[in-house]
RNA sequence: GGAGUGGUAGUUCAGUUGGUUAGAACGCCGGCCUGUCACGCCGGAGGUCGCGGGUUCGAGUCCCGUCCACUCCGCCA
């Protein structure tokens, strides 16, 4: 037998008990006489102590226990002592009241050297990564894959509750030429063809609607060929929803029980229900972006009627061409230093601003180079409007509107870091966004494309307007759910009609010919019965990266790539064999670097 | 594809204006220690300063190139 009990389950009420560990060695303290051990499994620590007097020989093997060798110890547990004079209770510890004393012990395993040490938590990811069997030791990571699991748990219970049926959908399936990159796979069979890896399970749930499911979901794992980041991987879980017979408010009801069941469950935090929503245009307008971080204020303001008139000509200048004057006020940020000024300005560049004009409230002054074209009446109204006072830091935005408004959101963000606004990790912001635009003109290609994806549905009272060809201005039937500034997932109600559809991909410039080759699956069903629907996708690893606490999606992945999509640990991507390609009829046209066996 | 930050001992980092033999902590090795829980004490080993080139009497430090890591932009329907 290995173990009686595991690390964290020794008691007082255990006192007297013959019982038998099992764990790994988590740390030592060799005090020549007695030796003390901290035994670790994955639920705990419970200490062991390996006395002369209680057997010799076990007391003197334990000299030589190194940190992570597994062992099995056999003894009985013993309450700590507690007198006035001492106490060797350890209130850190579940188990500090008790120590169980080594009769026999055996090692099962022996431990090298360890590359990095475990309770560090500040070592250099790559060297994590290469060795993520160990990382993963660390009761971070431990809790940080139980609370996924916990997640995830949370998520079926309560989509099976509502009456959702998990459903598999293919990972070889079929490339679509539209959206991200795909992941190709060679199909042996048919020589010169490709599956592709679903960059989601969009067409396939929609089927499933047709097939009469009626509500599926499916936590999914999705591949997409595109860079990384802090909150994006290769490949990276959904939690994939769809039902029929549903409107827009029910998913994103169904979708807020979802969330505060996975909050209840995992953290025991309970979130306000209904979400605030907001309009797309809301969003844009007070935060200059789509995904509204709304853990802080500094909302973006409309100055447009206050600088009609106005002597400066870069605020003039917007206005008259149709454009607007927007300001947020930094709150006590009048102490912004002229290299973070700096900083904020090549932001506002970055994202299309021609300049960042701002306004110091210092002593009373107001700092600026702007100032002297304001007048006595534009001032006061500023002071009203930002409700501006001593210690203030005041950032406009002038141009045309969306650009002002998403220079200032940049903006804000950068400030809000700057300022450290973000550091309560138990406040949880969260809230629709809606409405959003169903088509974008790409100015590069002279092409309308999906803001969402083809299948989204315009809003009802919309139809008219995409009929006439006003495309700028048709909304879709779709909503984002955004939570402490990301986006969690999105979703919409869905085109059922074959030739909505059909309309939809033309306008995006598809083909008859094409539409029939990549969409004519999905058009034919369409033809046989099929209901309204719509659904959703959330990101999964990013919601359980929110709910730990963590910084990166790679944290609450057990196996994830680094930045370049390279497995550290088993260095993939890695080059195959030579004949590997000659079954799949590929190969490499790479120069310099040919392909070679390894 | 672009921008930023970083790369010095096994690990995490410091290293001043370019100046003697490149340091600390933890880890590792050896010794001591019977109540610790970041145990303590004594001693020791451990370095191609990412790599290549340049400037200089002299480069961890300055310059150029390059590789790697992370963050962001592009990209992610």
């Amino acid at each position: 037998m290995y173990r009686t009990h595991h690390c964290n389950e020794l008691r007082i009420t255990h006192a007297g008990e013959e019982v038998c560990l099992t764990g790994w060695v988590d740390s030592t303290r060799d005090h020549g006489g007695v030796i003390f051990v901290d035994l670790r499994d994955r639920e705990g620590i419970t200490q062991v102590v390996f006395r002369p007097e209680e057997n010799a020989e076990a007391a003197e093997a334990s000299h030589h226990l190194r940190e992570e060798d597994i062992i099995r110890v056999q003894g009985h547990v013993v309450q700590r002592l507690r007198t006035e004079e001492v106490d060797t209770e350890n209130p850190n510890l579940a188990t500090g009241k008790i120590e169980v004393t080594c009769a026999t012990f055996d090692v099962l395993s022996k431990a090298a050297v360890l590359p990095f040490q475990l309770d560090r938590d500040h070592t250099h990811e790559d060297t994590r990564l290469r060795h993520r069997y160990l990382d993963l030791r660390r009761p971070r990571m431990t809790r940080n894959l139980r609370l996924r699991h916990n997640a995830a748990k949370a998520t079926r219970s309560y989509l099976d509750e509502q009456g959702f049926i998990e459903v598999e959908t293919p990972i070889l399936s079929k490339s679509t030429p539209e959206g991200a990159r795909d992941f190709l796979v060679p199909a042996r069979l048919t020589p010169g063809s490709f599956y592709a890896l679903p960059q989601a399970p969009q067409q396939y749930k929609q089927l499933l609607m047709v097939a009469g499911v009626e509500r599926y979901y499916q936590i999914a794992r999705c591949f997409r060929d595109e860079d990384l980041r802090s909150d994006r991987q290769l490949e990276f879980t959904q939690i994939d929803i769809e039902a029929s017979f549903v409107t827009s408010s029910e998913i994103r009801d169904l979708v807020e029980g979802l969330l505060c069941r996975v909050f209840h469950e995992t953290l025991g935090v309970g979130l306000e229900r209904p979400f605030l929503t907001l309009t797309h245009r809301e969003a844009i307008d007070r935060f200059g972006i789509d995904k509204p971080d709304l853990r802080f204020g500094m909302e973006i303001v409309d100055l447009a009627d206050v600088f009609t008139d106005s002597d400066f000509k870069v605020f003039r200048g917007a206005l008259d061409s149709g454009g607007s004057v927007k300001a947020i006020n930094a709150k006590g940020f009048a102490s912004i230093t002229t290299g973070q000024i700096e900083r904020l300005t090549n932001l506002a560049l970055e994202h299309g601003a021609k300049g960042l004009a701002f306004i110091k409230v210092e002593n009373g002054a107001w700092k600026s180079p702007i100032v002297k074209f304001f007048t006595e009446t534009q001032k006061s109204q500023l002071i009203q409007r930002l409700n501006i006072e001593e210690g203030d830091l005041i950032l406009f935005g002038a141009d045309r509107w969306r650009t002002a408004c998403e220079v200032l959101g940049r903006v804000r963000l950068e400030v809000a870091s700057m300022l450290n606004l973000l550091r309560d990790k138990d406040d949880w912001k969260v809230l629709w966004v809606t409405e959003f635009p169903l088509l974008d003109f790409d100015p590069a290609e002279q092409k309308w494309n999906a803001v969402h994806h083809p299948f989204t549905r315009p809003l009802a009272e919309d139809l008219e307007k995409l009929e006439a060809g006003d495309y700028e201005n048709v909304r879709s039937d779709a909503y984002d759910i955004v939570l402490n500034g990301f986006e969690l997932g999105g979703g919409s109600i869905r085109i059922h009609e074959p030739e909505l559809q059909r309309k939809m991909f033309s306008i995006l410039g598809v083909t008859e010919e094409q539409q029939e080759i990549q969409f004519g699956h999905l058009l034919e069903a369409f033809r046989y019965g099929a209901p309204p629907h719509g659904g959703i996708a959330l990101g999964f690893d990013r919601t359980v990266m929110l709910l730990a606490g963590e910084d990166s999606i790679r944290e609450v992945i057990a196996f994830p790539k680094n930045n370049r999509g390279h497995d550290l640990m088993s260095q993939s991507p890695s080059e195959v064999d030579p004949r590997q390609l000659r079954d799949l009829y590929l190969h490499s046209t790479l120069q310099g670097k040919p392909v070679e066996s390894s």
